[in-house]
DNA sequence: AATGAATGAGGCTTCATTCAT
DNA sequence: TATGAATGAAGCCTCATTCAT
């Protein structure tokens, strides 16, 4: 009774996120997408031109709106709270819809439009609260003076090898890491190398 | 006269790295690998019984030999010294080897013999220097005690976000760095971070 | 208020006309004969149980209804007048309806149904009047003894190949000609031709 | 073995002629065109890029050779023999080929592509050998002084009418003229009409 | 060993027809 | 009675694979 009702346009991209995930774009059919989606094949054409259209419309505004709600609270918190904080945001982000960004990220090779749609819309405004947060400790003169570019994407970075690692890859299967734990040690050698020396200076070497 | 003699078999692999890479596996057909090889569609067949095998050669021992020679001469060298050495010579292999790089990892996702074969021949074995540095220089007390796994994939990451945004997604078109000065603030960052502190403490506080 | 009312049948018969006409029986979809006849997809059947119940039924009674108004009176008139009044009427008619008159002879290749209907009740009713008026010339002797339905045929013929061209190829891209000036040329070499030549004999040679 | 060599394209050719004849270009499948050449589906693309190509194709120069061949001698040969000739060899053209004529009649509707090419390779063509002969006899002062183009189409048109009649719609099944017949009376009525009247002219009228 | 013509299964897409509203 | 969403059979075309030369 309280079900969420879906539409029959939803049913379709959910199915297809699916299907595109598991086969890739190339390797998946519209065949197989219609099954899984509990529909008729036919009826796939009749919400999407084309095959390409489903894919392209993963891409669309409705992915970036879930983007937009993270609003961190840093008030009066340290450093490790937050960026563990923005990290764990991320890391549920993402693996709520690890289907789709796993898609969105291998198919984005071969489909310059989808590419830059996922670029600008995704990828760039998932690195932009972090990219900020960085920008205003620099400013502050809480961490050291580098570049906020590469400094978030490093910290991307570090804790992305580990989602590619298992979300890519092989899982758990040949090495497997508590997520706290993994992100306590990933924040703490970030910050450590990331923080300004203040006290050092007192040393005078 | 020492021209390099390259088989009939290389030829259609290396045919087949560059198709793959640019359509994907699916997107390929051997028709184009043919042509791209300089063959006839027919003589494929003669070296590899389906075009999913040409695939899978592509993982095997031979793109594996050429991880075998990075040994590190890391005697009497600063830390900086050497994670830029090997940061460097990784990168550089990936360079030579990037539209095969990125073919098996978007490959691997679809094809688990594929996945099997390139992450235990190739992603580990090439973090496995690194690894193995970090482990000596936490055994000597120079590093912190972190888990040498997450201590050496960190640092991949760290790096491997900078080549998965040129080479995967956008290229230089939004944001480009100078590949020294970035390995540099990365290193730095790291190390910072990695780094034991403990006989600072002692110094100066 | 004495605008004229047309049947929700007749509405899709003659977008049906224009569609068939235009894009060929098999061409023409049943959504856009219900665009152009401004009813939903599914109203078509309620009306038709099939797509080819349309065409056949524009080959119906309905049709050959405009034909019988022809009634020419003939008396005391020239040759020339009447025959160029026939052939006047007949163009006029076809005009009117050239779409279906095209439909009809195009698809009459492919649909026996539509063929025996098509040539029995508009072909040869058609060219009854001017077949009926030979042969009664025969008869007074006033035109050579020829086969009447040759006769009849072979001026329909003269002026249907105008009629050919203009409407079923190339209109008037190539060659273009007077229409009053046509039939006069036509008329007269016809006329001429079949006119029995007896008594000329008996004046001058 | 003396058998007559087809190459496989020309098989394929002539396949598609007898299908598109008989179903018209949208009714017939590649299918049936395949299984009426006797090779599969597959080997037809292999020739011809798409269905509609092979449709083009056959209205391509290869058919208009044949209409080079009809050099007429009419020296010495009385009206009679020249038009019954230029006349029954028209016929035999076109019911050697009846099936790409009916094809390429009727789609030249659909296709302005083919609509050009046809009328300008095939029709234009076909009358012009007896346009040029008819010029001449009225530039000689044997034939009244009417619009060429106009008399040769309205010959036309009257043989054309019985084709149309025969191949076109009911065969034999309501009327059949004996062809000799036929012809004889068309070119008596036509020549006829179409004669320069000069002793008329002593009449003084 | 090399070729490339031939194959036919299977993919994407269209469209006549049905049916619940 | 009218609608239009849904269906699924069938069409055009692609492409991995085979095989006679």
């Amino acid at each position: 009774m309280d079900r969420v009702i879906i539409s029959r346009e939803q049913q379709i991209k959910d199915a297809a996120i699916r299907v595109f995930s598991k086969k890739g774009f190339n390797g998946a059919t519209t065949k197989e997408i219609a099954r899984e989606a509990g529909v008729a094949e036919g009826t796939i054409f009749r919400y999407f031109r084309t095959k390409k259209d489903i894919l392209l419309s993963l891409a669309g505004p409705y992915i970036v709106e879930s983007l937009k709600t993270t609003l961190i609270n840093a008030a009066g918190k340290s450093d490790e709270a937050v960026l563990t904080s923005i990290i764990k945001n991320r890391l549920e982000l993402i693996k709520e819809n690890i289907d789709l960004a796993r898609l969105l990220f291998t198919e984005a090779q071969f489909h310059p439009e989808l590419r830059e749609n996922f670029t600008e819309n995704v990828v760039m405004r998932a690195a932009g609260v972090l990219e900020k947060y960085i920008d205003e400790r620099i400013s502050s003169g809480d961490f050291k003076a580098v570049d906020p570019r590469i400094a978030s994407r490093a910290l991307i970075g570090m804790v992305g090898a580990f989602v590619l690692w298992k979300e890519f890859l092989l899982g758990d299967k040949y090495i497997s890491f508590d997520e706290d734990e993994l992100i306590k040690q990933l924040v703490d050698i970030y910050l450590t190398g990331i923080r300004a020396e203040e006290w050092e200076g007192g040393m005078g070497s």
